[in-house]
RNA sequence: GCCGCUGUAGCUUAGUGGUGGAGCGAUGGACUGUUAAUCCAUAGGCCGCCGGUUCAAAUCCGGUCAGCGGCGCCA
């Protein structure tokens, strides 16, 4: 059953002149009553099929040529080099038949009208058919592409020592003060009726428990909000790279976001370079982004920067995406702002012992209006200035007590980030929306397919 | 939570008050090398749903449902 021929061994000649057997789904289809081409899509690529009544004789050729686009079928012939065919490959083929057939009846929804003005976007019939919508060149490019990142990010941290580190999924409160989290029913009891469980927001609060152990760690992970958002940067169900690490201040762990994100870029531009080329990304957008250090621009320069373009804004206002857009659009890699003011920011951030005022914290900036990509910065690390923050907030301590205690018990300097994954393949790829980079995405109004 | 836009065949769409058209896809046929093949034919419509105006509504009005886009929030 096993197969062992991949339609892009055959382009690239690996089985020129061999007799080989095919294994894959109908792409197109086209030709007459003697002689069929019939296109075969795998995971690797498409190639041409040469079927002659001739040669494989009237049943076989009925049959090959009954099969409707997306059946999957198993063809044994002989690679042939053929300027005429597509790629310059093709296979001339002995023998066939269809494995799963497609009914006429309900042939393959996912059509070239079906694509033809969705411009690489999002229809609702797209959307409905997501299931099927993945089989296609630009869904199976995106996917390609996220494994690369998601391979960039192992292989980044991997290689630095770190430890991939798991922390639950359900929570007993928000780690973003003021949030909106996903409520699950968690057993309720006669004592607690009411009992609920969270889905989490960020692997951060349990990583800091585990920094004294492990001193330098990571993960990907889900992570959940439930805002309401509706723009193309948002996902209620949205993968999440993080890390911590212990005897490290802003400026080290802004300096790993800036490896990670560079190294990201560089692994796309290795692996995936013909994958950008089809989507019609500018490859040369993606080496600057790999090649050229980001700058960092500290919160009270970015807020002077805005005024100065006649933007309305004060000091102590967060900076929200209408500003964002404006500092960054005339950036050509993306930038780090730092040094938010106290106010703005929860309170896992520590106040800058140079001037309270300000936090140690950095977010990350993606060029061409992508947004925020990191958020990150030096953590609260004292009993004492923890609780000052905790209660300056008006949050509740009782949910943060094993959090605290990593404070109690040798508490040190450290510090991490977040990186929305999503949000990167969806700036490096390109992409029109944060869906298109995901196989089935989640926003406040589609939980289906 | 707020603002805006769109619902016509399986898909993409034309149709501003008078018997709903096309392309793709499907089916049948023709064609010996096609490149999104081509040509001929056939089938396929509660014009999202409910109500109103009118002699007459896909079209005008009100409501409703669904979807999409944007803002706030953030990764």
């Amino acid at each position: 059953m096993t197969k062992s021929v991949w339609v892009s061994d055959v382009h690239d000649g690996a089985h020129d002149g061999e007799n080989v057997e095919l294994k894959g789904w109908v792409y197109r289809t086209r030709g007459s009553n003697k002689i069929w081409f019939l296109v075969l899509r795998d995971s690797t690529g498409i190639v041409q099929c040469v079927i002659k009544k001739s040669d494989v004789g009237e049943d076989c050729f009925e049959e090959l040529k009954s099969a409707l686009i997306e059946s999957s079928v198993t063809l044994f012939g002989k690679v042939n080099v053929d300027e005429r065919a597509p790629g310059g490959h093709e296979v001339v083929i002995s023998s066939g038949k269809i494995i799963g057939e497609v009914n006429p009846e309900n042939p393959f929804p996912i059509t070239e009208s079906a694509m033809e003005s969705s411009d690489g976007g999002e229809t609702e019939f797209l959307l409905d058919n997501r299931h099927l919508y993945l089989r296609t060149n630009r869904m199976t490019t995106m996917l390609k592409i996220r494994s690369s990142v998601f391979g960039a990010i192992h292989s980044y941290f991997r290689n630095l020592d770190f430890i991939e580190y798991q922390a639950p999924n359900f929570v007993a409160g928000a780690v973003e003060g003021g949030s909106t989290l996903f409520e699950v029913p968690y057993f309720p009891n006669e004592k607690n009726p009411e009992r609920k469980a969270y889905l989490t927001q960020s692997w951060q609060l349990y990583a800091e428990a585990a920094m004294p152990a492990l001193e330098r760690l990571y993960t990907i992970a889900p992570s959940f909000r439930a805002e309401k958002s509706r723009t193309r940067r948002h996902l209620t169900e949205f993968w999440h790279a993080e890390m911590e690490i212990a005897w490290g201040g802003n400026a080290d762990v802004m300096a790993h976001g800036e490896s990670l994100v560079r190294n990201i870029a560089s692994t796309l531009l290795d692996e995936r370079s013909d994958e950008l080329i089809s989507l019609g990304r500018d490859i040369d957008l993606v080496s600057r982004y790999a090649d050229n250090p980001y700058p960092r621009i500290r919160y009270d320069e970015a807020i002077e920067t805005l005024q100065g373009m006649g933007v309305e804004i004060e000091w102590g206002q967060d900076l929200d995406y209408s500003k964002e857009k404006i500092l960054t659009q005339d950036f050509e890699v993306p930038h780090f702002l730092t040094h938010y003011p106290r106010i703005a920011k929860p309170f896992y951030h520590r106040p800058d012992p140079d001037d309270p005022k300000y936090v140690l914290c950095h977010d990350l900036l993606a060029p061409e209006g992508y947004g925020e990509i990191i958020g990150g910065g030096e953590r609260t690390w004292t009993e004492k200035e923890i609780l000052e923050r905790i209660d300056e907030e008006g949050t509740p301590r009782e949910p943060y007590e094993f959090y605290i205690d990593v404070r109690r018990f040798g508490g040190v300097p450290h510090g991490g980030f977040g990186l929305g994954v999503d949000r990167v393949c969806s700036w490096l790829a390109g992409a029109e929306h944060i869906r298109e980079v995901i196989p089935f995405p989640r926003d406040s109004r589609r939980v289906t397919p």
